[in-house]
DNA sequence: TTGACTAAAAATGTATACATTTTTAAATTA
DNA sequence: TAATTTAAAAATGTATACATTTTTAGTCAA
């Protein structure tokens, strides 16, 4: 595997973990001699991790790891709020049974893990979203919601902690399907509003509670 | 400057005016050699095209323009759409009337230059709008934005024609603002989806009758 | 002719070396 | 002391050289 795509990951996953700590500088020779590996292909990562906004300017020299707040948890959300039901909606006309199917998989799957990380369950329900909005045929739209997806990821860290909120969470899946398999758009593109945003509030009390 | 600034801004020109036309492919090599410098900047400026989705990629190798097509710029404004109301909105309670004389000063540049090209006239249409957008407070909001207009300039290339429809969204410009000096945001938010809606129809129209 | 294998060529990835810029810290002067 | 200048150091930008991968073209065998 390329240097470049191996490093990309291990970075991005290091920045989950805390290794680098938000707000530190990064230079591009500290993480070269920290991976064991020359600038070049850090340099390449750097600057992708930067355009994805997992890396920010510090000051005029250098990127850091922008810290995480309440406030940019719930500018995200928000944003959110505003494409991923019109996802929905444009998706709906396109969805098979084949591909309601493959969610319910998804669903089942997150059932029989109850043990997982709160990073792990994050990552197997937004496979599930991704599922019921991928046939919107809209590439500007679909890389805009992944960008945000990743956003988001970074604050359930590695956390075990549970935000008591996957029970109901885990319901309103179940209902979407039933309402997509119903062809009901517009119920379905409610519910996964209402869906979100009761995600969204749930995570911001939580970092208004325990800022990290 | 640096190579890589200057080489930015040069390639992202070219491609506006198809010196680089849409689906053919781009190698390092070959534009490494056309702009006479080294390989090295050339990727990081590709790598940074290909984030902002301004080169995708060509099969399995190298990177190719992305052709204009009425179907993704429908996409672009639904998107616009969904996120620019929000902003205005999120804008309006920190809107001071020192910003909304600066846009009353970039509305008058416009009116004093009724010969700006399509491209010219775009990009200062846009800055009025970011002009409004910009005290929302939310960084990735106007990120994406940013991104979502330079994508739609690229449909403005650098074309001459008029698309006889900067006299309606002028006036709406002027209607904007003034709604917005009443402190009546909810209007405002609807007049701004009607105005990008509007503009989005022609530029779709514009497209299907002429295509790239 | 077709298909698979091989060698050549081209493109990309990466390291090293050097150039340029920026930062830092020391030294000098008012 | 405080401010300014200057020299050193550190970081980044870029070119060249080399390594690796991918494509292409051609050859041979079925």
């Amino acid at each position: 595997m390329l240097k470049k795509q191996q490093l990309y990951l291990q970075l991005k996953q290091d920045i989950q973990q805390g290794i680098w700590p938000a707000g530190i500088q990064l230079t591009q020779q500290q993480l070269a001699e920290h991976y064991a590996v020359s600038r070049i292909p850090v340099r390449d990562v750097m600057q992708q991790l930067q355009a994805e906004a997992w890396l920010i300017p510090y000051g005029k020299a250098g990127l850091m790891v922008p810290p995480l707040t309440a406030v940019e948890a719930e500018e995200l959300y928000q944003i959110r709020l505003q494409l991923e039901p019109m996802a929905l909606q444009l998706a709906v006309p396109h969805l098979n049974f084949s591909q309601l199917g493959q969610a319910e998989d998804l669903l089942m799957q997150i059932t029989r893990r109850p043990d997982a990380s709160l990073f792990e369950r994050g990552e197997l329900n937004w496979q599930f979203h991704l599922l019921l909005y991928q046939p919107c045929q809209r590439p500007h739209l679909l890389r805009m919601l992944t960008g945000l997806h990743q956003q988001v990821a970074r604050y359930l860290g590695f956390q075990e902690q549970a935000m008591d909120y996957s029970d109901i969470s885990h319901q309103e899946h179940w209902q979407l399907i039933e309402l997509l398999r119903q062809n009901k758009p517009d119920a379905a593109a409610e519910l996964l509003y209402q869906h979100i945003a009761k995600a969204g509030e749930l995570l911001v009390q939580h970092l208004q509670l325990h800022p990290a």
